[in-house]
DNA sequence: GTGAAAGCGCTAACAG
DNA sequence: CTGTTAGCGCTTTCAC
């Protein structure tokens, strides 16, 4: 069913019908109506192709993806939704399903090159207005988008200074969390970090190290430990820090993971949480959702994040904002009961 | 950039750049080769839309999904990416985001129809070439989708008979953890179910008394209960079981969230897993990853329900199939190390 | 108020 | 081997 045709079963122009679908031009009541009626009988549809290639507008925009199993994915996919909804924008994903490629395959670069490719040609294909890709990680992307003189924002990871980026603040988050520890009375720290060389990693540890600084607490190297961002590392190391005769009164688990390691740990050595140790994570995992008691932790942003990102894209779509711009969103940090009150 | 330019800039016609781009009639190496310099030099990408368009062939198929934030949904998806992308076809998301709006609105049904009737000016004006409908819970859909003389496959979830659905065995699962149970001499069973009114948690009750009407074993009945699909449900359930005298040997949790507090109330109880109770659960959720013994529980075939969808959805598509298929995909049994060997 | 006509970028006969 | 031409479904001047 074309508009064409139904301009015919009408007795119209294909004009007229325009015009009533776009409410582009006025058209009398009378053929309005009968216009009308045809295309709720008809069910027609207008085509959204021919339009967009007339009009050389889609309001389509592209949400590129790592890999949508990856748990952040889906609900920042979702926050962007929620943008585009609401300013009448429509989204086609691509998803570079590189979890899966990167555990089967062996030359990941050139692979992912072809990839990024592929996904491009039905990106700029598709006449998308703009792109938001969503990383797996939170690192900084090697530049394989060439340039495309269409805006794209960067989302859980960030690229090139001249393109707008939207991350969450690893630092200021593991700060405050510190900080909360060291307000609780806390001097005696442990710590687990992340997997080596990565930046989410680094960053919360600098946000660690700098409460510490500033209370001028110091920290015992034996308590300080890389977990690998797992639940065994996590075990290992608060076992090693919690049998010693002078264990930390809290350890601080970059990610929840671990930290629920450490809860087991703290359990095998028959210490109490928070009683005897007190434990923090970050994530806001499912892992933890019934952990006992209740664990402190930072929920990262992810919805707002989507916001955030389609909300920039739209603004350099629509010539609002030239520059690019470089957002930090803060996590919520949910307190939990996992810290005790010392001295 | 466009092919008309292309063709001015190498001094050819269009329809000469048209056959070097889709290998459509023979070029002589010379001119192929200066188009494809030009093309690499500009980057030059063809327009999707003119090419449907004039096509009247779209390769694109639509996703249409009730939430994408629900678990289940980002995993069925990436099955149906990965045969999309084998097979040379591009998908389209239209994320219905039903989950915040059922929270936050007021009449339902209205609003979701108006919802349904968005997504699909989207999928049939984008002249998707046939749907894929993902639900957010197993369950008959209202048959909000009128008929669009394109084929539609629904995946966890199903409608009308004419329509194609992928979904997994609820029943078959429980009949086999029952039975793996029943194997391993237990015979005073307790169960928790799913919430009541889901077909999910009638069809896996079906399932355990099928495994106990088989073995002749009868059911206490004040070693039934429903947890809700939660938590606490399991929790307080398992809790008034194990407080007896007889209490179960073995307590099947229809899911693992409730399995989790079923495993907490024998610890509160004092009794050991699986010495003194075996319990199971279903779905391998994230919650159960570090849950110590290993849980026995059963893993839902979700990319594997997105593979076949994508199948059956092309094969309808392309005509292979005329007549709806009905597939109930197995769910992987994982053992666990959660059920003793009884007598 | 309404229609005729041109054209968005591309492909596919058909000629040559 | 290459070009001419028509047209996919739609919008948009510009007339009337």
């Amino acid at each position: 069913m074309t508009l064409k045709e139904i301009a015919e079963m009408a007795g119209v122009s294909a004009a007229t019908v325009s015009y009533v679908l776009n409410n582009t031009a006025p058209v009398s009541a009378e053929t309005r109506e009968k216009i009308e009626k045809i295309i709720k009988e008809t069910g027609y549809r207008s085509n959204i192709l021919a339009k967009s290639l007339r009009k050389n507008e889609t309001r389509l925009i592209g949400i590129l993806v790592e890999d949508i199993t990856v748990w952040h994915t889906a609900l920042i996919i979702d926050g962007i939704n929620e943008i585009a909804e609401a300013k009448g924008y429509n989204t086609i994903l691509y998803n570079l399903r590189l979890l899966s490629k990167i555990q089967s395959q062996f030359d990941h670069l050139a692979d992912f090159q072809k990839d990024i490719d592929k996904a491009m040609d039905v990106m700029i294909g598709m006449q998308t207005e703009g792109i938001i890709y969503v990383g797996m990680h939170d690192r900084k992307i090697i530049p394989a988008i060439q340039e495309m003189g269409k805006p794209i924002v960067y989302c859980y990871c960030y690229a090139e200074s001249e393109n707008s980026c939207v991350r969450y603040s690893n630092e200021e988050t593991v700060y405050q969390i510190t900080k909360i520890l060291i307000e609780n009375g806390h001097k005696n720290f442990g710590v687990i970090n992340g997997l080596e060389g990565s930046e989410p990693a680094a960053l919360r540890f600098e946000g660690f190290k700098r409460a510490l600084a500033e209370a001028g607490i110091t920290l015992n190297p034996e308590n300080t430990a890389c977990g690998g961002w797992k639940y065994h590392g996590g075990f290992e190391a608060a076992k090693k820090m919690l049998q010693k005769n002078n264990f930390p009164s809290a350890i601080v688990a970059m990610n929840d993971e671990m930290a629920v390691g450490v809860y087991d740990a703290a359990k095998e050595v028959g210490l109490r949480i928070p009683e005897d140790v007190s434990i923090t994570g970050f994530d806001n995992a499912e892992i933890i959702q019934h952990l006992s008691p209740r664990i402190m932790t930072a929920e990262r942003p992810l919805q707002k994040m989507g916001h955030s990102a389609a909300e920039i894209l739209l603004e350099h779509i629509n010539g609002k904002i030239k520059e690019a711009r470089n957002i930090i969103l803060p996590c919520k940090i949910i307190k939990g009961d996992s810290v005790s009150f010392r001295k």
